[in-house]
DNA sequence: GCCCAGGAGCCCG
DNA sequence: CGGGCTCATGGG
């Protein structure tokens, strides 16, 4: 199969325009407020914050995630041991402000559930391919829960698809805008080096560009993908023939 | 009030 | 297998 040059060119036109954006927001080891570390090593504790994060911020927007977060760590609930013990209707109230906090509060006890077959020890030795078979079998885990807890709290590069990446790739004319998680999933990881930093970075940059200039509706100017676009220069060419 | 937000499970043909 | 529905809160 050959190399597809287009997924490396768009990674260092995003990483020109917005800069290296660092990881998945963990709260320090204090508690408190999250913010943006580079970390070489993780403790347990904050693996299994991103894995309960993953989870919270399932098509919901992380400001609504953070403040759950917090609450978390006050009732010292980042341990799958105590989440086990907790009360659905406690641990339901607790997450509330992440939406969907009935749904969530099962997932999360079924991932919890998943910790204590499989530990994190045991989970960090295994190949990614076999990790991911194993999360996307817990209930509440799918495609994008799963490749995010892989390459966020396990360090694997396992390359994460959500609905930025799909949009801004069909956008640019890489794929169709219904194409399938795994498909594109694949696509990316044929085309590039499988490096968790380089996976993460890339991932990090797709969420920033969605949000700065490809929204559901896109802000086209000065867009730095705008040269290898479809829709841009689509658009571009449309704004020059009069309208 | 409306739309949207870093999905996933279930049901049904 | 794939489309359609449901789950829920908070911010712009």
């Amino acid at each position: 199969m050959p190399n597809d040059a287009r997924f490396m060119a768009s990674y260092h036109a995003l990483l020109k325009a917005y800069g290296s954006q660092g990881w998945w927001p963990v709260a320090g080891r204090h508690g408190g407020k999250p913010e943006y570390k580079q970390r070489k090593r993780l403790t347990g504790r904050q693996k299994l914050e991103i894995m309960i994060g993953a989870i919270l911020t399932q098509n919901t927007s992380w400001k609504n995630v953070e403040k759950v977060m917090v609450q978390l760590h006050s009732r010292k609930l980042i341990d799958d041991k105590k989440m086990l013990v907790v009360s659905h209707k406690k641990l339901a109230a607790l997450i509330r402000s992440s939406g969907y906090h009935n749904q969530k509060a099962i997932k999360l006890k079924h991932m919890a559930q998943f910790l204590q077959q499989h530990p994190l020890r045991q989970l960090g030795q295994m190949d990614v391919e076999k990790v991911r078979i194993l999360l996307l079998d817990v209930h509440g885990i799918g495609p994008e829960t799963a490749d995010s807890i892989i390459l966020y709290a396990l360090q694997k590069p396992s390359f994460v698809i959500d609905t930025y990446t799909k949009r801004i790739f069909s956008r640019i004319g890489m794929c169709r805008e219904d194409v399938k998680y795994d498909l594109l999933r694949m696509q990316f990881m044929d085309n590039l080096p499988h490096d968790t930093i380089l996976f993460n970075g890339y991932h990090s940059l797709l969420v920033e560009h969605a949000k700065q200039h490809c929204r559901k509706m896109p802000l086209c100017e000065g867009c730095p993908l705008l040269k290898q676009c479809d829709y841009g220069r689509k658009k571009q060419k449309e704004s020059v023939s009069g309208r």
